[in-house]
DNA sequence: TTTGCGCGTAAAGATCTTGTGACCCGGCGC
DNA sequence: GCGCCGGGTCACAAGATCTTTACGCGCAAA
């Protein structure tokens, strides 16, 4: 059938821009039994986890400004007075994947435990291992039920890259780029390094980049014809000859760079591309009916 | 007895598994062990589940049409292919609980089979209700974050949504969407960035996109066809092309924009879309009866 | 300076996406 | 039983986008 074009690249899907900060589990573990601590704190910074040990419960709200994903506690540490905790936290922080990880108990307790709010229950003595598994369980279900967020807009020189509406702008001019035209840009924007054609097919289009296959260089173009149209006086994509490609905002200054070539002044190719300003809108910036102009007539002519 | 539904679960009108009949579990049990499926079925009945044992693997599509909200299953039935089941199912319906409940395990099986994405993982023999409380929290979990219930109406542009009565409005005259048609855009005005039409299915259907499925598209067009024919002179849902779709009312100047055009204006999509509008009823909106008689008429010719 | 290769550029053809209407199917009320 | 309704699939057509190919120019090494 003809909806069978399974062969169609997932190249789209797959690159999910923001996976940075989000996949960073952050969790706090109530406990103390030190041995259980330290082997569990050793996996979790082996797995670049955010981990915060704690000896005594801490109020939701303290919880809260932690911007928790997952909270482990041990009932044994709060006597009696457990169940209300769990209750109370799980009540008020429905977000939160609470993991109850205690010593022997009974049936009753734990059924109790679980309908109080609780996402999973393990028995100590535990593997360190099997308890992650079951924290990351709890909380990639939560994940998945949420919006997720993607990165905040990001500005190099004139333009401003905005993930959520996989579009670039300049002074909020849409530049038109296609969905990979973007993607491209989104890549290179996000290294500082030089990236090699292979590279950049490779995360882009999901597998390797046949020899001989031109595409990288000709996104390139049109990426460049768009940014030229809407910010012509900067440069933001250079060659390097015999490699491949780097991002790195510049200025063209079309008069002072003569000048300075003249002089000797080596303004030629800063090596630093500064950090991604924050105002986008430099005072000389043209008027949006300019920059929608030069890129009507860019993309029409 | 559980054996004489076997062939299909009782009807369940509201086809949205997410909304109607939200507290009633609809689960299904793959497992050959009489006694533990006699034990477990009666207590699930007891509770008013939707319940259906299974003897045999079924198909991830089988699976999705029961609209499950949890799967039980016994690694052990299925032997040495049980993994890669498992994992098939996890990938396929990303919004179905699953708890592997089997015999003794070892713990890299048992982190192995929470990697390949099961919610939890009970050793038998285990006590029915613990059993059935460990699906309950995935359950809940699950649908904790389903659709952040807002009982607020909100008005966007011309239309006027309505969460508790699952409708939207113009001028006070129903679009007469259907459930899913109201779904989707209740989620499309939920958020400001673009969603890709896996993101919509997912969160909408509660399983993974089959590739080329074009139903959010057939929906979209459904949905656009009422939204014009309530509020002609506005846009709300835009396309993005190769990614999928965005809610941004839009007013249609249908004169100035041809101005606009001809003066050389261009046509960029403006970055600002405004944040939803307070008041949805400019003083030129169309009376009630012109706005039902063009939604008739749209709807009829 | 010359040579070979990498790179910029452009355009045409191939391919993919989307909008759209028609159609099929199962459930439900009459 | 029968028609209606909502949900979902299919096929087609129009665009939009991507890939391929061809042609020169510039860069680097000899």
């Amino acid at each position: 059938m003809s909806t069978e074009r399974s062969d169609t690249l997932p190249g789209y899907s797959a690159t999910a821009p923001s996976q940075r900060a989000q996949n960073r589990l952050r969790l706090a573990v109530l406990d103390r039994d030190p041995g259980f601590m330290q082997v569990l704190s050793k996996r979790l910074e082996a797995l670049g986890c955010e981990y915060r040990p704690l000896s005594a419960p801490l109020s939701a709200d303290a919880l809260v400004t932690m911007r928790l994903n997952a909270l482990v506690l041990d009932l044994a540490v709060l006597g009696p007075t457990g169940w209300g905790y769990l209750e109370q936290i799980c009540a008020r922080l429905p977000g939160l994947a609470v993991v109850v990880c205690t010593g022997p108990s009974s049936v009753a307790q734990r059924v109790r435990g679980l309908r109080l709010g609780a996402d999973a229950w393990i028995t100590k003595p535990c593997h360190a291992e099997e308890l992650i598994c079951v924290i990351e369980a709890a909380v990639r279900r939560h994940r998945r039920a949420e919006m997720p967020i993607l990165d905040a807009a990001q500005s190099f020189g004139e333009i401003t890259i905005r993930p959520d509406l996989y579009q670039a702008y300049v002074n909020e001019v849409s530049l038109e780029l296609t969905a990979r035209e973007f993607e491209i840009l989104n890549l290179l924007t996000g290294s500082d390094r030089v990236l090699r054609r292979e590279e950049i097919y490779e995360r882009i289009w999901g597998y390797a980049m046949a020899h001989g296959d031109r595409s990288v260089d000709v996104f390139v173009r049109k990426l460049r014809q768009k940014l030229r149209a809407g910010s012509p006086q900067w440069n933001y994509i250079h060659t390097h000859f015999g490699v491949g490609y780097r991002f790195a905002p510049e200025r063209e200054n079309s008069v002072e760079e003569e000048l300075d070539l003249i002089t000797g002044g080596t303004a030629a190719t800063p090596l630093e591309s500064p950090t991604p300003m924050a105002s986008p809108a430099p005072p000389e910036s043209p008027a949006q009916l300019d920059a929608a102009a030069r890129l009507d007539s860019a993309l029409a002519g």
